[in-house]
DNA sequence: TTGCTCCTCACGTCACGTGAGGTGGC
DNA sequence: TTGCTCCTCACGTCACGTGAGGTGGC
């Protein structure tokens, strides 16, 4: 049996998280003290450290209280798949301000910036390595192959546009 | 003269959105028409198009506010470096619950994901192409000598730990 | 008695979206 | 008169954090 604050500090949350919790309807304790202070059981912590674990895969709250009461292995997949894609969709957005931001320091100072990591670079980086044209391509082709998400990912993190990305890739699979 | 909806479309964003920035004092309308309408100038469709491209690169609203009020571009320039180091936390933040879903996921059915970007397939990968181990360290060598941050988030998106991504980028200096 | 933990409100956060109820413009 | 745009409140969002004011436990 724990108090809350106890618990908390054991999961790495705070008080108030655990708070608001209960109020949600996510995690009741199981029990209370005579004097009303919220006692968790052993079943109320495996509870928890499920809530905790979904909380680190970036899942809200609503979804976690769905996934908690009907253990439904189809839905759990559904929820993993939908917010797998929604980080991406959050990748994209970020990777897109980066370069905003980049845009904004180049029209102050000089262009050179060594966080940008763009196509020129990159070809540069392949060619020391000892890679040719024709290296390149088939370079391309194997990660189209073996990993076409990452391969989006990583192209669209040069900075391509859709257009070229979706290029790129086509040429991979003629 | 544009009236609040009018100008919101130009740009992009809802009529709710500029009567926020009005009541938060970012954008206040230079007049008002007799029957109590905002209306518009030039000069200030200018201010919310600074608004707008700083609001791109993620910028929270008070943060803008200061920067369009002292346009001191020290402080600019510390503001966008301040925000490109919190996209990059981001950056890890996202892709950290990205591998705690393939763990998720990886616990429920098989292994092979090919969304899942990790050091085997990347090996596979440079191996495909034409490069044994001596031509990967080179590879590195040139990507750590050229863009070292880009090498950083490199190594972290493949999933290796700070450790391991220090150990690499050690010997690449090496 | 002194700290520490606990309790229950209630308000703040960020950038708007969504009605509710009413008016101006063509 | 009919749509469309505009106006001003006021409340909801998401996951808590932060007091305020008070009590239990050792």
């Amino acid at each position: 049996m724990w108090t809350i604050g106890r618990l908390a500090r054991r999961h790495g949350l705070s008080r108030t998280a655990l708070l608001y919790y209960d109020r949600q309807g996510l995690l009741h304790p199981s029990g209370r003290s005579p004097a009303g202070y919220r006692l968790y059981t052993e079943a109320d912590e495996l509870r928890l450290a499920r809530i905790c674990r979904y909380r680190e895969a970036g899942l809200p709250l609503r979804r976690i209280a769905g996934l908690l009461d009907q253990p439904d292995d189809d839905v759990l997949g559904r929820a993993l798949e939908a917010q797998l894609a929604a980080l991406d969709a959050e990748l994209v957005r970020i990777r897109r301000q980066q370069r905003v931001i980049l845009e904004l320091m180049g029209s102050r100072d000089s262009i050179g910036d060594s966080r940008a990591m763009d196509v020129h670079r990159w070809v540069e980086i392949l060619a020391e390595a000892g890679l040719d044209r024709e290296a390149r391509h088939r370079w391309h082709v194997e990660f189209e192959r073996l990993a076409p998400q990452a391969h989006q990912d990583f192209l669209e993190s040069l900075g391509l546009g859709p257009g070229e990305v979706a290029a790129i890739r086509a040429g991979c699979r003629a």
